[in-house]
This record gives C-alpha cells, structure tokens and sequence, in this order.
RNA sequence: GCCGAGAUAGCUCAGUAGGUAGAGCGGGGGCCUGAAAAGCCCUGUGUCAGCAGUUCAAUUCUGUUUCUCGGCA
C-alpha cells in the first residue's frame, strides 16, 4: 500500500432532496463505473420502513450491491458517529474488491462527518442524558443554557437558548469526558476526514419537486405503505422509539392509533416532507465544496462524476487498488 | 319561516370598556460538529362580511342586508 490506514478513502458522494431521484440516477452511474451502493440517509438504514422511507426498490437493490439499508430495528438508535464508522468499514471493503464507492442519501451531516471527520467523543452514557433532559423539562431550556455559558461560553454563544438538543448535547459532553465541546472541536488533529470526494448534490428547486413527492406519498400508499406501517406497529407499539420518527411513518402511526383522520395523514405527512426537501436544500446550498447539478442534466452528472473518479484513482490511489480502468 | 350564535391574516381563532388589531398553524427565509427525515431562529397591513346611522373618531355601539352554524317549525 501507497498510503498509511488514515488516508481519506476515495468516494463518489450523491446528494439531494428527497424524491429527487438519487436512487435511480444511482444506478446509472454504477453501470458505467462499476459501483458499490452506500446508503447516506438516517432512515433507510431502518429495516420496517423500505417503502415509506423510499428504499430503493428489491428489482433496483439487485441492479448492484448495496450497504448500509434495512439494518435496524425500530428501536435502535443510530448516531452520525455510528454510522460514520459503519460506512468507512464499507468503503475499505468496497475498494477492497476493486469497486466504486458511491455514497448516496440526503442526510447533509452524513456526508460531512466523512468528508470533514468528527471529534472523537466518546459515547455518552444515556443515563446521564436522561438527567439532562430532565432537568430541562423541569427548568427549562434558559437556566441550563446559562450553565453552559459558564463552563463554554464559546459554544453557549453559537446556539440558541432555546435549543434543549444542543444545549444538552454539550452538558453532557463536558460531564463526563471533562472537555468542553469547543474544546473537542478545536482538536482538528483527532478529527481528520475519513474520506474524500466530490460531493455531487442534485438541484431540485421546489416547485419542480413539488408534484414529485405529492405522486410519491400516492406511489408509497400503492406499494403498501399502510400495511407496512400496520406491521410495524404490531413489532413496535412505542411511537418514541427512534424508527418511528422518520417522515410519513410518524403520520401513519398517528392514523393508526387514532389521533389522525387519513385524510389529515396523508396532507401532514405531504407538508412534512415538503418542508424536509426544503431543509435539505438549504443544509446543501450552504456547502462550499458541493458540485451542484440541475435536475434535468443526469448525463452531465454521469460524466462529471466518471471524470471525477479517475482523477481522485490518479491522484489519490497511484497504482494501488481501488482504481478501475476505463 | 321563527329564535339563538357567528362572520377578524391562506386556515383555526383571540381581541379592542370606540383611537384602524394579534396568537397558533401554514407560507417565506435561515442556522446546523455524534437525535440531523431531528432540533432551533427570524418573518404577520388584513376593505376586522356589505350598507347606513351615532361620534372628532367605528373592526368595536345601533339599525339593516347577505352568508354560515345550531334549535324550533
């Protein structure tokens, strides 16, 4: 080998807003490079929700290999973390046997936790979470967010006391490694990019996306999206259990126990997705190494990409393996 | 037909002891370092149903018309 085990591992990154048609555009791309899929999306790495969480389909699962979907079960977690270190193994097995990794999801920190690497913090005890999130119920978020002030005043300035998630988040990370998480950040010697590549985002304006995702809750409903969620709901009754929380499977609980006429399900469960793509768009348009590609110009992103690979084989692989030749 | 209750922001509604009005949701914009399909922030002028009257001043009071929802016929 060229290059010591810490090197970025080459990949081709995918990104977009739901619906926007990374999956089948995917596939194109690996019937020109020969790719290996690896699932970039907090959700589809559930194992109940393929249809609701837009899994790609068995028919395109069989098209070539893919990593990382269908993996949990309702109630696990999955961190950025966890999934970081899940998809690095991936991407060393993918170049392993001589294939293309390509990274596709819509998951924005995903991407970032790969491509830029992460301060590594260890796990934090869930007990001690608790506490904290606790405390803020009972004290609300402004007391704890002065606590924070005193210890980080660095990180309590950057988020909004009103941000029970991050405010707890850093408690819990100075409690019990003792490091602030200004301080963890600043480490950028321990946080070194796993990997590295193009990050392709597919450019879906909203009123072009717009009709797409409203065919697709109706698509998901004919592919039994209902039943799905019937079934998991007789695996899983807790609707705080961490699968429950994805977009449509949240809606589709509520129906099923009462709380939502169908007809509100399904208009919620629209407006919810809408207001996601467009999430996602703002999280994508803010990133300064993002290639953007219009939603029409498919093969311009084939070409891109296949250009992309080659130059990243001759500059970051030399003539070790991984490399695939044209 | 009669009796009640309504008519205020795209939707659901609050309010003004008369000085032209505000919440939630939606919409729009943005943030994002281990929950990220999560979490959080910013953003509200609308003939206050129409017409007439009282008044310096009416969305607010009075009359009337229209419409909606109940009840009685």
């Amino acid at each position: 080998m060229l290059r010591a085990a810490d090197q970025p591992l080459p990949v081709l990154c995918l990104a977009g807003p739901t619906g926007s048609g990374k999956t089948e555009l995917a596939l194109q791309l690996s019937r020109r490079l020969g790719c290996e899929v690896i699932n970039t999306d907090s959700r589809q790495v559930y194992a109940d929700f393929p249809i609701i969480c837009a899994q790609p389909r068995p028919e395109e699962l069989s098209q070539c290999p893919h990593h990382l979907y269908g993996k949990l079960k309702i109630e696990e977690k999955i961190s950025a973390g966890q999934w970081c270190s899940m998809a690095e193994d991936c991407i060393r097995e993918v170049l392993r046997r001589g294939h293309v990794p390509l990274l596709v999801g819509g998951t924005g920190m995903y991407f970032h936790t790969l491509l830029h690497g992460m301060a590594p913090i260890p796990a934090i005890d869930p007990r001690l979470r608790a506490q904290l999130e606790a405390r803020v119920e009972s004290e609300g978020p402004e007391k704890l967010h002065a606590e924070l002030g005193a210890i980080d005043p660095d990180y309590a300035i950057r988020i909004h006391p009103h941000d029970r998630q991050r405010i707890v988040r850093a408690l819990e990370v100075a409690a019990q490694t003792g490091h602030t998480l200004s301080w963890w950040h600043a480490q950028k010697s321990l946080q070194s990019p796993r990997a590295q590549g193009p990050l392709f985002v597919f450019q879906a304006p909203m009123t072009w996306l717009e009709p797409r995702l409203k065919r697709r809750i109706d698509q998901m409903l004919e592919m039994g999206a209902l039943e799905e969620a019937q079934k998991a709901y007789t695996l899983c009754a807790d609707g705080e259990a961490p699968g429950w929380s994805a977009i449509g499977c949240a809606e589709l609980l509520a129906f099923l126990q009462g709380r939502l006429s169908f007809e509100n399900c399904l208009a919620l469960w629209y407006q919810n997705t809408r207001a996601y793509a467009k999430r996602q768009n703002t999280w994508f348009r803010g990133r300064k190494e993002a290639i953007f590609f219009p939603a029409e110009a498919s093969d311009q992103f084939l070409s891109q990409a296949e250009d992309a690979w080659q130059n990243l084989c001759a500059q970051s692989l030399g003539n070790a393996s991984g490399g695939r030749h044209a």
